[in-house]
DNA sequence: CCTTGTTAATTGCTTTGTTAAGTGTTTTGC
DNA sequence: GCAAAACACTTAACAAAGCAATTAACAAGG
């Protein structure tokens, strides 16, 4: 496209980050859809996920698990009280803590919208092939497991 | 961790939306450090990497090229167009297109970290390992390509 | 012409991302 | 014990995402 100069940078179709986010979009933007009939969030549909896969836990580790901020995990389980989605309770044993836990409710959002979410992702295997699917799942794996420019320093 | 039924959905752990936001959070927390240094956002970064590649554009194709909603574009198109870093005038020949250009000053911000850019990279490759890292990108290139939950409908 | 339809860009509104600062709570070191 | 540091959130402020609705410019048909 553009002969002016040699680039400085790889071109974007090769960078990494650009990819991500493609691929993102091209996985979630039909998930999205699907979710959006129910008033749930992309967001709101990972903290379902995760909370319902490992039950209660304090929100520093959902907002891991969950790939979110806490000042936005916050705002979004607020919101989510208010849905009957969650429940939230002080830790006894250290009061600064505040657990979180699936409700029947938001038990109900998982089980109502899995159909669709497993249908959308066996298309996707038939479309893009299982092996490859398993391959690029262990790929990104291993790249999360780099940390990246912490090389030396403490890992948090 | 969670025994109490068996799961309706894969772990999170092989969950393909959840793993592309941790491989993009873990590869862009360090750049946009980096950036940040310049009042240059990770948004702003990708318009000029793309518009330095492949030459003025107008909005559209920008906004798909740079993975950003239109009304985010332009948004950020006027204060980027205030920081002097891109130009916008009217297409002649069709009056509803503005058509954006990288300034001298825009290029001047990629050639400013493009070595810092490039370091990380570097280290990434050599971390992660060249090859994995080409399969990875090929991986997701084509998962992109499906163009997911529109097989048969027109494509727009 | 001129109505209808389509497209490109913009604006409004709500939610989320991101950073920094603030508020209690627990832990640590003296 | 107790002040200081560390910790788990929460709040605030602003940028950006995402969606719907609007405006302005083209395109086609009657």
């Amino acid at each position: 496209m553009n002969d002016r100069h040699t680039p400085l940078l790889r071109r974007t179709a090769r960078s990494l980050p650009i990819a991500l986010l493609r691929a993102r979009e091209t996985v979630m933007a039909p998930l999205r859809e699907m979710l959006a009939a129910s008033g749930v969030s992309e967001q709101k549909w990972r903290i379902l996920r995760v909370l319902d896969e490992a039950g209660p836990m304090d929100q520093s580790l959902l907002a891991e698990q969950a790939c979110l901020q806490l000042p936005s995990l916050t705002r979004i389980l607020r919101a989510m009280e208010g849905q009957k989605l969650i429940a939230r309770h002080v830790d006894a044993a250290d009061r600064r803590r505040s657990i979180v836990a699936i409700t029947d409710a938001g038990h109900n959002v998982i089980t109502r919208h899995a159909p669709d979410s497993i249908a959308f992702f066996t298309e996707l295997e038939q479309r893009y092939g299982k092996k490859r699917l398993q391959e690029l799942l262990d790929l990104l794996n291993d790249l999360n497991k780099l940390d990246l420019g912490r090389q030396g320093t403490d890992r948090r």
